[in-house]
DNA sequence: TACTATCTCTATTGATTTAGTAGGGTTTGT
DNA sequence: ACAAACCCTACTAAATCAATAGAGATAGTA
């Protein structure tokens, strides 16, 4: 399964392409937010950082950016840095029957997890809170 | 990452599909041929038991044996047996933008691990190993 | 019946990974 | 100087994974 780690790093990711063109969002702004331990959000934004996707600020008024437009980035490539592959790779499997399957997995997988991008979730989390509104107001 | 228990079943199930109409396999038979720990491997064919792929006979003469012919029973109908699911579903996570694509990975990965069966497996596995004897017979 | 080869069940162990915490640092604006 | 922020290394507790142990049940056969 998909991990806790993963999902967090995509809630934050969500929440800094909202935010995107504004000032910094901080750890614990976001961590608040999205309802992720702090400093557990701290380990997941050095990730994201050191993989290119993100930048930070420090200091006063600091906090962490995307480095990329919204419009540009998709799940996969969050997921990609904080989960390791997810099937058996030619190196360690030379001869097995079952590689040419877990290729054609992986690059299945790939193919959907790119498909979506940042500015496309932050509409339909928009979309899917004004239904709510809407069926409270029922 | 896929489990190791995963990929035995697989290798166990791949050895009973090449027996298929033959005489029951052992556990230690199995266990040998695909180098997997036996008493690991015992409780592997047990939940593929319990799942209604495989039966066995106790006793003498006993073993394991596909309920299924090979050419009907696909490596994802194996794996669901094994691996829990990889992705958050609807009722653990309503109102999540990322609820989806969750569902149309899992969707994706089962077409694609649905598509192959074991008796293709079964000869493209006699072709890997025919291509390796002239390999090495140059 | 006794024997042996087989599967069956529950429990336990050790290693690894996951999830999260602690305690210091460093940088920057005021 | 100070406070607000990020940065880094290490640690711990809980869960899961991989494997093992020991005792039992079943079935064929001498």
């Amino acid at each position: 399964m998909i991990s806790k780690k993963c999902t967090y790093a995509l809630r934050a990711v969500l929440a800094l392409a909202r935010n995107h063109g504004g000032s910094p969002l901080t750890i614990h702004q976001i961590a608040k937010a999205e309802e992720i331990p702090p400093r557990f959000l701290e380990a997941i934004l050095r990730d994201l950082k050191q993989s290119g996707l993100t930048d930070s600020i420090r200091g006063k008024d600091g906090g962490y950016r995307l480095c990329v437009p919204p419009s540009e980035l998709s799940i996969g490539e969050v997921v990609r840095v904080v989960e390791g592959p997810w099937f058996p790779s030619e190196e360690e499997n030379k001869q097995d029957v079952f590689l040419k399957v877990w290729q054609e997995a992986d690059s299945t997988l790939k193919a959907v997890l790119d498909q979506k991008d940042f500015q496309t979730l932050v509409s339909e989390q928009d979309a899917l809170r004004t239904d709510n509104i809407i069926n409270y107001s029922i």
